[in-house]
RNA sequence: GGGCUGUUAGCUCAGUUGGUUUAGAGCAUCACGUCGACAACGUGAGGGUCGCUGGUUCGAACCCGGCACAGCCCACCA
């Protein structure tokens, strides 16, 4: 078959995707095997996948293609996840650009928008996992809202509250106002900006209201939000305000009297060192306000909006409602005067507005109890988290000063919370109607009771911190045999942004409700930057299509750019140049299956054959033996590598062996003379090895290491499912005089290209050596590599030749055409100096008595022969010096 | 305000318990090259007083203190 010039990956990418799936390679059933078990985080349902997650899911094939290649039953999740909010805001956005007003459906028209727009997106994630080539297994895709799912998240709700881990009552919590929900305290990202505060005049009343002239004067950042004062508050310490004590003061534009109240909380030295106190619109005040038994006035609507309570500017926004109160107050000459300051504002994470807080009835689970198991999980060694040092401390502060959780959220998309009340307000927790009728007669003696479902749905993280459990049905179908197989999982990689929203949270509930760890490693990959450092963004335009990359440079490609500069932990500075290195590896290899094929096809003679063969047994046995041994090598240190998680590293060592000690040595080792067939025991030694490199490289490139490795001789099997054998310990001599060899053709091709002997003249190589037998089995390579007519063995220096020193030996070059003896000269000095320099330090070391007593007696010696290496090698540059 | 991490070649990073030929790799750069796999290539080269500053040590990129800068996380001061 013809090989086109370069590597096309489009041709084959499909195919080969199709063949795997074809051949049931990524479905797992349990069997005898050790389970590799892998859950993918799940994508938002109705998203696209962006670099991060590529990245992520690149990572995770990677591990699970390395067991499946290793004796393990591997099953990769897939699956997505209903993404409350997100998903439901997008809903909400499509019905508006289609007219549809959300508050003019019901409940379950909604829902019915919801799931077919759900079914419109859904596939486009898988479609982009697919095409990077991930082994997950598709019969086991999962949806956080299907029906055992939905039934799980219900179970676990009702068992919590069963157990009192889940309570429901009136609390300060972060109000969205563009989603109108509640949202927990993880989902508020705090950003630091330049605010202003204003400094109110507040005129001092009697208990009557009776205004005063006389005034106190009080900062705050939103005046808004006067209208809802219910105090006044400053230290008791504070002498200025001492005589204030029982009096009161009226609020500004509204004239309500406020008592002036005394609390050690208030800092006498900020501002003007008297704080109005606003118990509905701020979580301090809040406490104030309960320690002092306040009134609570909430001036806000759910939408921002000023609620009839504030009295003036009814139904305006809060930012425009700011502006008119300033104004207001300007010219009621209460506003003394308006200082810039640094502050930091909450916002919603998912539709970026400046997060409220709220005084709202709300659903809490108590976490203290669920987090000293996930704690200790962590801290005992159980679960380990890669890289570890930078992200334990995290972990356990947050554990250790969590905060209860608030699971309700004012949606319709998501688990509908299962607790049923009455119109008396009686409330009872039950899965269904019927069971929460039955708890009804039970508990309250109402038979039959009439009951509405708490309208609310839960929070998106409390259906996936269940994931890695209940994709094997384990809440739902407790203790089944998939469950027990495939529990706990190996591997969890995810972005450290949501180390405490999904990973700790998925500890605590593998903790609570399997009673066991969630899985064993948790590999927290970096953010995917642009190669400037900035965050990908739509609005910066830097965020690249997956798939157009895909397109334009192949999966492997793709895969290959964005593991080669990601080491482990350190945020990625994605780069397209690095995918143009990708497709140029895959160009490389497929060159060299080329050259593989041409030999092929020149008919290799039969080892041991009638006809002369016509290389130097000698050296390519010396050639295949030295390959055999750096792979064992590699290989070693690449599955060193990967079980530390350094995949980036791992990749590195396994490109570089195949570009550099493959392709750039070993082939040109073995390459035969022109028109020269290649003797046929190293042609199958090189296919071998060339197999051997694309099973290694295999997790990382999936699709041209199987295309190589059909092409590279008629298979049944495929590569995706090839089983590594055990690396054998490689021999360090053979790998040593490899070294020696590489370094030898590298200085004489230096000094070539300094003399500017072009590549077609031949040169004559004497080699002065105590160590003949090495260059003896390697004399037909080394002629070969840098073009030499001849090599000799000599015992003298040979004159009128340029000397190449490489350890003890020397190598004296001989030309036809005259040599640049001062560039040589220049060079050689320059070495001379160095290797002085580097005499002088170690002779000192060594004339140091301290360093003589206390060093190791192996560090000694190696000082000694470090002195003695130098000083020989000076002594051969100066013997080369005095000959030029 | 508290905490964590980092600072090594133009860029991105390695550097494993302090000693392994007076610091390594990839990319980028430069020179030469079209030779029968590969110019999306080959051969070779140049490039760093390891952020600064004290200290410990016979010996420090590595250990300790201080400083500077950068990044991240957490925190209710109007």
């Amino acid at each position: 078959m013809e090989l086109s010039k370069n590597f096309e990956p489009q041709a084959i990418e499909n195919k080969w995707y199709q063949h795997w799936l074809d051949k049931k390679y990524f479905n797992s059933t349990p069997d005898e095997r050790p389970a590799f078990t892998v859950v993918i985080p799940p994508p938002n349902v109705t998203g696209v996948l962006h670099m991060g997650h590529t990245l992520n899911e690149t990572v995770q094939d990677i591990l699970v293609r390395k067991a499946r290649m290793s004796g393990f039953n591997t099953c990769w999740v897939p699956g997505s996840d209903h993404a409350s909010i997100a998903t439901e805001a997008k809903v909400v956005q499509m019905l508006k650009e289609k007219g549809i007003d959300k508050k003019s459906l019901s409940r379950q028209e909604f829902l019915r928008y919801a799931f077919e727009w759900k079914e419109k997106y859904g596939g486009i994630i898988y479609n982009q996992i697919a095409r990077l080539g991930c082994s997950v297994d598709w019969n086991r895709t999962t949806f956080t809202m299907d029906d055992h799912y939905y039934q799980a998240v219900l179970k676990v709700f009702v068992d919590l509250f069963d157990k009192g881990l889940i309570y429901r009552g009136a609390r300060m919590i972060n109000w969205d106002v563009a989603a109108k929900t509640a949202l927990s305290d993880e989902e508020v990202e705090y950003k630091d900006l330049e605010g202003k505060l204003y400094y109110v005049k507040y005129f001092l009343c009697d208990e009557n209201g009776a205004a005063s002239t006389k005034f106190i004067s009080i900062a705050t950042q939103r005046p808004e939000t006067i209208m809802g004062d219910t105090a006044i508050c400053v230290n008791p310490n504070d002498e200025r305000y001492a005589k204030l004590k029982n009096g009161f003061a009226l609020v500004p534009l509204v004239n309500r009297k406020i008592p002036i109240i005394f609390d050690e909380y208030v800092d006498p030295a900020f501002g003007t060192g008297a704080l109005k106190v606003t118990p509905a619109h701020d979580i301090n005040d809040y406490n104030l306000g309960l320690k002092h038994a306040l009134e609570v006035i909430d001036t806000l609507n759910e939408d921002g909006t000023l609620s009839e309570a504030a009295q003036i500017y009814v139904g305006e926004d809060r930012f425009a409602a700011r502006k008119k109160v300033i104004a207001a107050l300007e010219e009621k000459n209460q506003l003394l005067k308006v200082d810039t300051y640094q502050t930091r504002l909450g916002y919603s994470q998912r539709t970026g507005v400046v997060v409220e807080p709220r005084i709202s009835t709300q659903w809490f689970v108590k976490m203290k109890d669920l987090a000293q198991p996930a704690l200790d999980a962590v801290v005992g060694g159980d679960i380990t988290i890669h890289p570890g040092d930078k992200f334990l401390a995290t972990y356990k502060y947050w554990l250790e000063n969590v905060k209860d959780w608030c699971i309700s959220r004012q949606l319709w998309w998501g688990q509908q919370i299962p607790a049923w009340y009455d119109a008396d307000g009686r409330m009872v927790v039950a899965i269904t109607e019927l069971e929460a009728k039955e708890k009804f007669n039970k508990q309250f003696a109402i038979e039959n009771a009439q009951l509405r479902q708490d309208e609310d749905v839960l929070d998106t993280w409390f259906s996936s911190w269940l994931w890695p459990s209940e994709v094997f049905n384990g809440i739902s179908e407790p203790g089944n045999a998939e469950v027990k197989y495939y529990y706990p999982g190996s591997v969890l990689v995810t972005g450290q942004d949501i180390i405490f929203f999904w990973v700790a949270r998925m500890i605590m509930a593998g903790m609570e409700f399997e009673k066991q760890i969630p899985f064993k490693d948790v590999y927290f990959t970096g953010m995917v930057r642009d190669k400037q450092g900035r965050k990908m963004s739509k609005q910066l335009g830097n965020s690249p299509d997956l798939l157009q990359l895909i397109d334009q440079y192949g999966a492997d490609a793709v895969r290959f750019g964005i593991m080669i500069s990601s080491p482990a932990g350190n945020d990625l500075l994605f780069d397209e140049g690095s995918l143009e290195q990708g497709r140029n590896f895959n160009n490389k290899m497929w060159n060299a299956l080329k050259l593989l094929k041409l030999w092929a096809s020149r008919e290799p003679q039969v080892a041991g054959g009638a006809e002369p063969t016509t290389q130097t047994p000698l050296a390519t046995s010396f050639a295949t033996d030295w390959f055999q041994n750096r792979l064992s090598e590699a290989r070693s240190e690449v599955d060193s590598l990967m079980q530390q998680f350094r995949l980036s590293e791992a990749l590195k060592t396994i490109y570089s062996l195949i570009w550099d000690d493959f392709c750039s040595w070993y082939l040109e080792w073995i390459k035969p003379g022109f028109e020269q067939p290649i003797d046929s025991g190293v042609y199958k030694k090189t296919i071998e090895f060339f197999t051997e490199l694309m099973q290694l490289l295999h997790p990382y490139m999936p699709f041209v290491t199987e295309e190589i490795y059909h092409r590279l001789e008629e298979r049944t099997d495929d590569l995706c499912v090839k089983q590594f054998e055990k690396v054998i310990t490689a021999d360090a001599h053979t790998l040593h005089t490899g070294v020696l060899l590489k370094e030898v053709i590298t200085g004489i091709r230096d000094v070539r290209n300094k003399q500017q002997i072009k590549p077609k003249e031949t040169i004559f190589l004497h080699i002065q050596t105590e160590n003949k037998v090495i260059y003896e089995s390697v004399m037909s390579i080394l002629a070969k590599q840098v073009n030499a007519a001849s090599v000799s063995f000599t015992r003298e220096p040979v004159a009128g030749t340029i000397t190449v020193v490489i350890g003890k030996d020397k190598f004296y070059i001989e030309t036809e055409k005259p040599l640049n003896t001062g560039q040589q000269k220049d060079d050689l000095v320059k070495e001379l100096h160095h290797l002085q320099g580097f005499l002088v330090s170690v002779e000192k070391k060594l004339g140091n008595e301290k360093f003589v007593q206390n060093a190791k007696p192996e560090v000694l010696a190696l000082e000694q022969k470090k002195k003695a290496d130098a000083e020989m090698k000076i002594r051969i540059i100066e013997e080369s010096l005095a000959g030029l």
